[in-house]
RNA sequence: UCCCCGAUAGCUCAAUUGGUAGAGCGAGCGGCUGUUAACCGCUAGGUUCCAGGUUCGAGACCUGGUCGGGGAGCCA
């Protein structure tokens, strides 16, 4: 594609010459050498500029480049084990393109809201860097996925006349007059569309106006939605779990070094096959109040104890080392490892204090309840491999799930709750196909059968058992990479009360 | 809606518990031919979030507010 060699593709350009153009990811200067990280949005090359090889104003150019400023460096490829990448470039001519100054991300740690306030810029980081290309991957493979299985793809619309999930957390418009809301599902659309093509998906921003300001919440989030005709609730329940593994199969093998680069938990994600475990919510209602789980919870508290005075003694120690009088860099470093065990002090005491209460909550359930967020944790924590939850109270449930025929007190339902305390990234459903059962569910929500009109149409033309599950993109994409907040799974995340930019 | 925590240099954080506001990074200048968050020396950089109050004296204590972080409920 023309002028410019791509880094990624220098490998294939060892011993010749070759022109990269970029931005200024970090210089350095060792007295009459350079180097110069530059990063072009495929990859990072590290160019060194030798005194004397270039034009002296040049050199003296670039040892005063701002980060971040956009250049043209030419040079030979070689091979270099001293480099980063194992290969570099001699630089032989460079020109500057644009300059930048005083670039405000710095290769040092930021704080988390400094860092959202100057997303645009935050975003040619590593860490973004190489979440948007896992992200990149998973949607690949989502849409490959259902594409090599015979589902068609329709877009459902964003603007919606009726509600899919709970009213209370709808974002309204005025449409024309007209009181309207941004989706928060394509679901009841998608039934539509199955009845013509059988299996169909959608994959699209949805929006929800809840009040939820956690790790695990966005108010706009990217969920794929599949519906198919003609299947059961334990041929939709393989379905995602086929979906599952072949995202984070895929992750794998596209994505080894960005998930290297951010510390993701490799040996945990290769773990991922089939089968996933499958519980019944009453089951999990039958665990979460057993003594089984009061263990593991008394467990997990010694676990943390133990981690907890292990930080404790560690973090006396570096005190000592910056009260004493050693050299400058050794304090530098105590000061950095301090930070970062000071903050997983902080998330400790936390989860030490949260323990017994969520040990209470969970000895405390009681059938019938939705699955508490504690109590989900507890559940995937308590697995290595994803678990599925079936079964789950009728009350508790949207009025379009499937009454189970042979146990009317439950639905025909499934959530896929992610291992290791992540939770919910699936929720899924069979349908309620039978026109008498769904008015008559509507009735007890409050819903209006007018508005409802034409989903209720579906039930009276060749009404037929279909089912779907929703699977949302960036807590996806939070578990794989093992981002402890959602938020860094978006370009520009969309937070209760916030937009940032 | 409720609970907890925080706000000090551009950034990340200190400040011996009420007694002269500091360090690293970043920025600027200089040194160094193999750096890996390089290193070494020098320089600049402050209305300690805002408004009141207590005090001889407040970054620290009290009241109110603003903003931010985390959690609960609810959810993908």
């Amino acid at each position: 594609m023309g002028m410019y060699i791509r880094i990624a593709d220098l490998k294939d350009y060892i011993g010749k010459q070759a022109r990269i153009a970029g931005w200024l990811y970090h210089g350095r200067s060792a007295g009459k050498l350079l180097f110069l990280l530059v990063r072009d949005g495929s990859g990072i090359c590290q160019c060194v500029v030798e005194k004397g090889k270039v034009h002296d104003d040049l050199f003296a150019q670039l040892d005063h480049l701002g980060q971040e400023s956009c250049l043209e460096v030419t040079g030979l490829v070689r091979q270099e084990p001293r480099s980063p990448g194992g290969y570099e470039l001699a630089v032989t001519g460079a020109r500057i393109i644009a300059k930048a100054e005083g670039y405000p991300i710095t290769p040092k740690p930021h704080g988390i809201d400094f860092l959202m306030r100057n997303r645009h810029l935050h975003l040619r980081s590593r860490i973004p860097w190489c979440i948007a290309r896992i992200r990149h991957t998973v949607v690949d493979a989502i849409r490959r996925f259902f594409n090599d299985r015979g589902f068609t793809l329709v877009d459902t619309p964003i603007i919606t006349t009726i509600a899919g999930e709970e009213v209370g957390s709808l974002f309204r418009l005025d449409y024309f007059g007209q009181p309207v809301a941004l989706t928060q599902t394509g679901q009841l659309y998608l039934e539509a569309a199955a009845a013509s093509l059988g299996r169909v998906y959608c994959f699209g921003p949805t929006f929800r106006a809840e009040k939820s300001k956690t790790r695990r919440h966005l108010t706009e989030f990217w969920m794929a939605e599949p519906e198919v005709a003609f299947i059961n609730l334990s041929g939709l329940i393989e379905l995602a779990e086929d979906l599952v593994c072949a995202i984070v199969e895929r992750v794998l093998e596209d994505n080894h070094p960005e998930l290297e680069t951010i510390g993701a938990d490799i040996e945990a994600l290769a773990r991922v096959s089939k089968p996933f475990y499958r519980l019944t919510y009453t089951q999990v209602a039958d665990l979460l109040t057993s003594s089984k789980t009061q263990q593991f919870m008394q467990d997990q508290l010694q676990v943390l104890v133990a981690r907890r005075s292990e930080i404790t003694s560690r973090i006396a120690e570096l005190e000592a080392v910056l009260a004493g009088s050693s050299k400058q860099w050794q304090r530098d470093k105590a000061a950095a490892e301090l930070i970062e065990l000071r903050s997983e002090l902080a998330d400790l005491e936390l989860r030490i204090e949260n323990n017994p209460k969520h040990a209470q909550l969970a000895a405390q359930f009681q059938w019938g309840k939705d699955l508490g967020g504690s109590d989900e944790t507890i559940v995937s924590q308590m697995f290595d491999k994803p678990v599925f939850v079936t079964h789950y109270p009728r009350q508790a449930k949207a009025f379009y799930m499937r009454q189970d025929r042979s146990d009317p007190k439950v639905v025909e339902n499934f959530d896929l709750l992610a291992p290791n305390g992540f939770g919910e990234i699936i929720g899924g459903s069979m349908r309620e196909e039978d026109y008498e059962l769904l008015a008559a569910r509507m009735d007890q929500e409050g819903l209006k059968q007018e508005d409802y009109w034409w989903y209720l149409d579906l039930r009276r033309y060749g009404s037929f058992p279909h089912g779907g599950f929703g699977l949302g993109l960036e807590r996806t994409v939070a578990w794989i990479t093992g981002q402890r907040h959602v938020r860094q799974c978006i370009a520009f995340p969309r937070i209760m009360d916030k937009l940032y930019l």
